[in-house]
DNA sequence: CGCCGTTATATTAGCGCTGTTATATTAGCG
DNA sequence: CGCTAATATAACAGCGCTAATATAACGGCG
């Protein structure tokens, strides 16, 4: 007979998940406040970035945002439909160069205002609460590297009587 | 001129949701050792609240795991797929009872015991840090609900000049 | 008593976010 | 000419959401 629910406590990540969600979504609204359509949240990142290392291959930018080059490739491919990004051909034939379209390029001071003001946004709830989450997002991984999640898993895991 | 690039600063959230997948990817991986397929984490919750509850519509299934309606009955599509409830018409025929299959029953004890060192895990993981992470991202939805997302955003935000 | 509109439930289609692997294309290079 | 590198694309995986649909139940009212 099992005793009681183990799952009276929550999912341990859903109140992290919920948590990024909704602040995505604010910030996302304040794209639409501003009139900006057809611009994701996650296009400011490599629109900001080629504003400032000028046209790029997909392979470069992948790497200049620690991203795959596939998904990069798709990214691309989405702002290329909103014209936001162009895809030249390269040096090297088999490259292209990613540059910005005027409507990029327009875009850039607005985006790049809303990143640091995410960024002011973070560091002041960090400033916030008695510890900063960032923080504490850093040591879990160190910990983490130091004994991984699965061997402390292992460890806890109390084998139930078959 | 833009003076230098802000997203010098990455994405605040891209280590955490690398964190959280990371960590989800070794819990999977603690199921297949045990050679336990076709399980995904996320059935685990619905899993042993079942076992506990008795069956559950999925509305109130949704509501027991704080998750939407169509969320829980996609989960459960994908868990009848797999063998591990039924779903067997209800009191009121608009309703249908969702119980546990032999297979599903059978997996709860691995799946709580699963559940319980998740959490023995993370609270060991909070206890290795200053601040626990669980309380840091507490405290950060306070401070939102106090003043929210997008209002701090606004209030950072400097217009860059047209 | 039966019809009809409202409400509740469940499902499904479509979307957005993240990413992966595998395959196709193209061009350079030896 | 064939191998390699870079890119692109397709299919897939995971998480979730909203909105539209079908169905059923409930309640009122003629």
């Amino acid at each position: 007979m099992t005793s009681s629910d183990p799952t009276a406590l929550p999912d341990p990540w859903h109140s992290l998940h919920e948590l990024l969600a909704a602040m995505d979504a604010e910030i996302e609204q304040v794209y639409v406040e501003r009139g900006i359509e057809g611009v994701r949240p996650r296009f400011a990142y490599p629109l900001i970035r080629l504003a400032h290392t000028g046209p790029l291959t997909i392979r470069e930018l992948a790497k200049s945002l620690d991203r795959s080059h596939s998904a990069i490739s798709q990214t691309i491919a989405a702002m290329r439909k909103e014209d936001l990004v162009t895809s030249e051909p390269g040096p090297d034939a088999r490259t292209r160069r990613i540059g910005l379209t005027e409507r990029g390029r327009s875009l850039v001071p607005f985006l790049e205002a809303e990143w640091r003001a995410t960024h002011a946004t973070v560091a002041e709830l960090d400033g916030e609460i008695p510890y900063a989450l960032s923080t504490a997002v850093e040591e879990v991984r160190r910990a983490l590297e130091h004994r991984s999640m699965r061997q402390r898993l292992l460890h806890h895991l109390v084998e139930p009587p078959r």
